[in-house]
DNA sequence: TGGTTTGGTTGACGCTGTCAACTGGCTCCT
DNA sequence: AGGAGCCAGTTGACAGCGTCAACCAAACCA
């Protein structure tokens, strides 16, 4: 009678599962592994069989959003040209990142845990940029400063664009009643500044 | 005997400063109101006299940083043209963020603790981000998308394009040998980025 | 069969933030 | 002058946290 919940056969499942609803119940910071315990109906120490540190299970849970992400941005929809390619990659970003504000958060707005000790994890992140440069490698971009082609430093310029515009738009978001779907002033800011972004990497016709 | 500090006059100031040592030394998680107290031979509440909880003495370090970061950018050399000093400004950007990387990773890094409840930290960083608005907001810029001019979404552009730039030069600074100044690979990137930037705002000549 | 591995348990330690009660000194009215 | 009251600091307690250590039971395999 102590326990109704049936115990996860999976653990270490169970854990990262519980871990995200606590994250999302209460925020990043209160999460614990005896929080993580004590929802699951398991002793303090259960967890650290499957994960080394508190640490450890934050890091498991943000490889994770990486690999949502970086899924949702290669579901984008199809289309030939280049440019238009690229702009549905924007969006995807910036749909993900309104649609999954708590997963973003967690990859781009929590300080990673000391990266260094999380090589898993720092791999799906850079899987999730390197979509995003090759898909500007291969494309014909307006030349800058008479200097060779730099698709890392375009990758990082475009995403820096997106990470801002996903922030203020969050913001923007949060700030109004609690409706859910876009705030309808959304829609011209990102306008703008996608258009900055076609400024910048079209060639001139 | 048991304390041959000479206690501080004023707690508050002394505080701190305290405060960011220990996150200079160990880390911002390692912050703790406890560890000022040793540090400053005082009793363990002293602090909160002074500080409402350990989110609050993050908070000012925080505001502090704002305040530093806003006169830097304000000290930037004096040109006349408003694209040079936008460029300026840029370059005063970049050169606090790579010159005082801790006081930038608490900035932008941190998860800002509960920004509602820490008004005047939010005032300075406000004030920061309007430096670079104002700027914007005079300048003729090459239009976008025919749309009417929306400075606080070209500034956010800006901004968020450095934010990455500085970004990726903190890392690659790091990755490399501990030497100081800024790594001889940093140079071009940032002009990369910066060029960008100048074909999306400048308007065609 | 018996030893090892795996995954769980309980218990303890020291750290943290924070509440509460106390104290000594300073200021400020009357 | 003298008491009221505040201010800045004190000690002491409490619960929650991560983590180390020891223990234990079932599964697995030689």
């Amino acid at each position: 009678m102590a326990n109704t919940d049936k115990r996860p056969p999976d653990l270490k499942e169970a854990c990262v599962r519980e871990a995200l609803v606590i994250i999302a119940d209460e925020g990043v910071e209160k999460l614990s592994l005896r929080e993580v315990s004590r929802r699951l109906g398991v002793s303090h120490q259960a967890p650290y069989k499957h994960f080394e540190s508190r640490d450890h299970i934050l890091a498991e849970v943000i490889a994770r959003a990486y690999e949502d992400f970086a899924r949702h941005l290669e579901a984008r929809p199809a289309v030939a040209d280049p440019f238009d390619d690229l702009e549905a990659m924007g969006r995807a970003y910036m749909d993900y990142a309104l649609g999954h504000p708590l997963q973003y958060r967690l990859m781009f707005g929590t300080p990673l845990p000391d990266p260094g000790r999380h090589p898993a994890m720092m791999e799906k992140a850079q899987y999730a940029f390197d979509l995003l440069r090759d898909r500007i490698a291969t494309m014909a971009l307006r030349p800058v400063n008479a200097g060779p082609a730099d698709p890392t430093g375009d990758a990082l310029f475009v995403w820096s664009c997106l990470h801002g515009l996903a922030g203020i738009l969050q913001v923007k978001k949060l700030s109004g009643p609690a409706g859910d779907g876009p705030r309808p002033e959304a829609a011209p800011i990102m306008r703008h500044v996608m258009g900055r972004l076609g400024l910048a990497l079209r060639p001139v016709t």
